[in-house]
DNA sequence: AATTAATGTGGAATCGATACCACAATCAAT
DNA sequence: ATTGATTGTGGTATCGATTCCACATTAATT
């Protein structure tokens, strides 16, 4: 391998100016500059990024903390991190709980021994547990899809998005509207989007039965069992329903052709997130599109602003675009 | 920080003694490593990875170099590799080439440089520069979903998969069977699985049309035009279509669905990869499941192999299995 | 001409670990 | 009692960079 002290040795410097020459600082004349920049061009040669790390405290490496890659939310989330971080020489160091709570804090701590120079958390949850250790390991770090106090977030606005999108159904004339939710452990799409469908709906002096308001987990499967609860249990049956994900959406619907109703007439469906599938589907799923890779750029971007200290906004609250579509009449 | 040096004087030992405790390495009096064992729990000492790596030359890192992590594919391989690698004790640095061959060859390169210790490429095409580099930085990498000479690879039986499904149109009674492909430029999508196709068409006396034979990209949209030039083209109409990606077949079958042709009376149809929504499709797909999360987990297992100069296969090709379902007639 | 300031350069310490080597102490075998 | 393993420990060099500091040279100022 090839190091520093080579380069020096051939452009006849000493090594503290091939890294001044590198790094642009101090003084070099202009001389000696362009026989280490010569070399180092012939040479190929790059700088240990580990040596570096060691002398700098700085890695350039972003540890990302996710509870899957397999559904479309954090890809994109991901993908435009990457996108903006790879812009700054930064790589994304990818850390996969696989939805398991404690993988969390193990991550936080690994990467925090990685010395990553920050941290993104992509995260479900926001348990004290969780908080007491984003502080305790006392990196950069900023979550995506969770509001938190006191801690860099961006988020979307749950809350706005499902009143709107039971508004929505209401001014259709629906007032027999269900609701498909996750567990509320999850405050963003578990709790504001409940609460959002919940709210709305007391305002407009519609009452809500309790069979109409399901859970499921984030799988497609669970749409189609929850829709069957509704069905099933729901003595005023609802002629709308709201998933709080498309893939939930996607299940309730299966379930509903499956029982040989029509969609919209015999229920009208709409979905959250902007899966590529949705617009697929038969008929095409109403849905909310986040703009998560853009949510990904912008968390990148404070990240970045944190680790540079330079100012930041602690909370981001993205916009959200309804997309209404067939499923919904 | 806290360092070797600190839990060194803690212990009232030098550093030697404490890294000998810590790599488990030499000798050490059972006094010497009760003392160093109780400090180090007591601080919550963790050695810093960087300098590890600096005088080892190993980073506990393996680079992943993927087209994207927006597709179930490269998702599932993803997880299937960084299941098996976290549990023991290797990371994952994420490289996103966004479908840029260039991009390939740069982060080839800048893996190179943070020295990660092998290196996963779910790559898209084997051209000459691609195994050039790969030669060139001479690192341990592995290549999932195309195989190449000279290089650990982990592929699936495109032809053979390909060659089946084609059988199983025919044995069902199409002899007009259409074909949507991608570029050939990608050995294992578009030349193999092409190549099964033809093969079998061709063993079984029946004669291809060209207007049977279209090609698209990685996403859906292209699949439904795919699928329109074949209905506009073709002066002799298939009566089935096998598409080499779900994403494509979903496609085509949008199209068909929108010329209000049924299917599989009017046209059967199959996908390659078993996707989630195959099967809430309408109707259920029938598709190729290639267990992409056990390639990643034996992609992941080779490397390990590689790296430690264990035994390992160059070749492993995974085994697939036909998922029949109602859109095949 | 003498002093000060600006410009260049290299030596050496440092970051936090590992690993080789020398030396000490203990113990067994001749 | 001497030799030679075996066991245990610490000193020091090293990995490949950065950075501080000292020193040398040149240019600018009085």
């Amino acid at each position: 391998m090839i190091t520093i002290k080579d380069i020096a040795e051939m452009a006849n410097v000493s090594r503290s100016t091939v890294s001044r020459v590198l790094n642009d600082s101090g003084y070099v004349s202009e001389d000696a500059r362009k026989r280490v920049e010569r070399v180092v061009k012939e040479t190929g040669y790059v700088p240990s990024e580990h040596a570096k790390s060691l002398r700098t405290k700085k890695t350039k490496v972003i540890g990302v903390i996710l509870p899957t890659i397999q559904t479309e939310t954090p890809s994109r989330i991901v993908t435009g991190l990457g996108r903006e971080l790879s812009k700054h020489g930064y790589q994304i160091l990818l850390a996969n709980t696989d939805h398991d709570k404690e993988k969390e804090l193990e991550f936080l701590d690994l990467l925090k021994v990685r010395q990553v120079d920050g941290i993104v958390l992509i995260a479900t949850n926001t348990d004290d547990k969780l908080m007491e250790k984003i502080k305790e390991i006392n990196t950069p770090l900023v979550m995506i899809g969770q509001e938190a106090e006191g801690v860099i977030h961006v988020t979307y606005n749950d809350y706005r998005a499902t009143k709107e999108l039971t508004r929505l159904f209401i001014q259709k004339g629906h007032e027999k509207i269900a609701f498909i939710g996750v567990d509320e452990s999850d405050r963003s799409v578990g709790h504001f989007r409940k609460q959002g469908y919940l709210d709305e709906m007391a305002a407009q002096g519609l009452s809500v039965d309790k069979a109409w308001v399901q859970k499921g987990i984030f799988d497609i499967e669970s749409g189609y069992e929850a829709m069957k609860q509704i069905l099933n249990h729901a003595v005023n049956k609802p002629t709308a329903t709201i998933a709080v994900t498309d893939r939930l959406a996607i299940g309730a619907m299966s379930y509903l052709k499956e029982q040989g109703m029509d969609i919209p007439t015999d229920m009208a469906i709409a979905g959250i997130g902007a899966s590529e599938m949705s617009q697929y589907l038969e008929p095409p799923l109403t849905t909310v599109d986040y703009q998560n890779e853009k949510a990904g750029e912008e968390g990148a971007k404070q990240i970045l602003a944190c680790i540079n200290s330079k100012p930041f906004q602690e909370r981001i609250v993205m916009n959200y675009r309804l997309i209404i579509r067939e499923s919904v009449q």
